[in-house]
Parts: structure tokens; sequence; C-alpha cells
DNA sequence: AATTAATCAGTAATGATTACTATTATTATA
DNA sequence: TATAATAATAGTAATCATTACTGATTAATT
């Protein structure tokens, strides 16, 4: 894989912005930098990215996939009000391994935890109503 | 909201395919035992169904979400390579609730649990080669 | 049975993503 | 450092998944 200027930009910025952006977002931030660059370009390397293992795909039920640029072992929190995406660390769930082992053959590769709720925000603004 | 034949099928067709069709496969389905349903009735009943709660929607990375009729909790296994989705039932995982609680305001309603891996058959097939 | 409201089929529209193509950038090599 | 070969790009068209719209049909209510 050559080099390109703009997947560089692309992946700088997922990296530099811990917002869960989907490929639209992306798009918007870096035409800031290079009003050129085209959404293909956008769509392409986010893909070609997260096949590498440098960016991890989010998919959330209603809405458009999302991106991150934390790739060490982390799960997400969904917002069903507000749609916003948060991280957070829990204790590894590779400990699910051996259940699953028992019950299934199948090799796992990987574990998406997304967790559905309220975030604190949201949850505000309900008690002020 | 009021009773419909259509949207009956539909839950039926859902329930009996434990093979957590996408909508075009329950279009497909639901079309053998009445060939005028339309796609846009599957859609608007598979979500109105989710919203009940009767049917749960799955979202999946780089492929349309795929419904299940199983509404108790357990969680799903992906194979990368076929793309089948398979149930499993997992120890409970609210014994991640307090972990939440302390790293993070949120109010937990549901988790989406989704183990990437290869199935067996998959395993098999390379196997082979 | 008549009225009202919900649902439908069929189709058009939208949103997200991928494919295509001629051009440009990158890399390897002479 | 010029050249040839390859990879990536911008721009656009196409596809796929899903939702919205509309006039006709069906279900519930009086």
């Amino acid at each position: 894989m050559n080099y390109s200027r703009q997947r560089e930009l692309i992946y700088q910025t997922v990296m530099q912005n811990a917002i869960h952006p989907n490929a639209d977002t992306v798009y918007a931030l870096v035409r800031a930098q290079d009003p050129n660059i085209s959404l293909g370009t956008v769509y392409r390397n986010l893909n070609l990215l997260c096949e590498q293992g440098q960016l991890r795909k989010i998919s959330v039920p209603n809405t458009s996939d999302c991106f991150d640029g934390r790739c060490d072992e982390h799960h997400h929190l969904i917002c069903t009000r507000c749609g916003k995406v948060f991280d957070i660390s829990l204790g590894d769930l590779f400990v699910l391994d051996e259940q699953i082992k028992n019950s299934s053959e199948f090799t796992v590769t990987g574990y998406q935890l997304l967790i559905e709720g309220i975030c604190k925000s949201c949850i505000e603004i309900t008690d002020k109503i």
C-alpha cells in the first residue's frame, strides 16, 4: 500500500477527534484541511484503515457506521436519546471465552460490546422538565 | 395499534426462522404466504415490532440489519467468513453494571454483545484446503 | 351500516456506501 | 533525476438499504 497524503489526513483526523465520527463527519473535518478531497476517498480509506487494524468501525442501530481511533480493548456506550457514543474500559471480556468455547464451536477473534442507555446530560435534561 | 394480518405474518415468520433474517429475507419468506405484501410493509412492521419489544434488531458491520425473534437475554456470534449469525446464552452481563456505574454516569438500558469470529463449518473448510 | 383511524400496496425519494474512469501522485529503477 | 509501472485520487454514477408518500383497503368504534 502506497503512502497517501489523504489517508494520513483521514487517519489523523479520526485519531484527534475522539467523537466517533461517521464518514460524513470525517469528510467535513478533513475538508477543512484539504477542500478537494472526495467523499469516496474518505470511505475507501476509512475501510482500508479498519482492515489494517488501525481504526475500528462501530455499527450502531438506526444510524450510519462510526469510526474509532482507539484500538485497545474497550467498549462503547451509546446514548439512545442524543446518539452520542462514549468509550468505556471494562475488564477484559476474555473471561467469556471459556463460556463461549463450552457452548459453541466458534473461534473468537473479537468482541464488540455496545451498551445502550441514556447519558448524563440527557438525564439532566429530563430532570429539568 | 390495530391488528394486521401482514404484521402477524411477519412476526410469525421471524419467530419460526431462527436464522436472523434481514428485511429482504423476511420479505422473501412472507411472500410465499402473501405474494402481494410490499417491502415497505415488511420494514415498517419489523421496526414497529422492535419498538414494541417483540423483536430485536441486530446491527452488524458491513451488512444490512437483521432481526431476531428471541428476546430473552442472549447474545450473538457473527462469522466473519460466511456472515451467519448465531445465538449464544452467556451469564448475565449485568455483572458489568457496577463497573459501568463507576467509570461513567450512564443509565444502562441494554447490552448488545456481538462476538466476531469464525464458525465451525468455515473452520472446517479452511482445514480441507 | 356508517364513521374514523390505522394499515396497506405500490412507488418515489432519501441516505449511506461502493463502483467506475480519466487523471494525478507515489514508488521503484535505470 | 528522468522514466516506467503501479497505486490512489477526484468526481461522478450506480447500487443498496431504508424511509416517505399517496390513494385504496381494512380494522375498530359508534
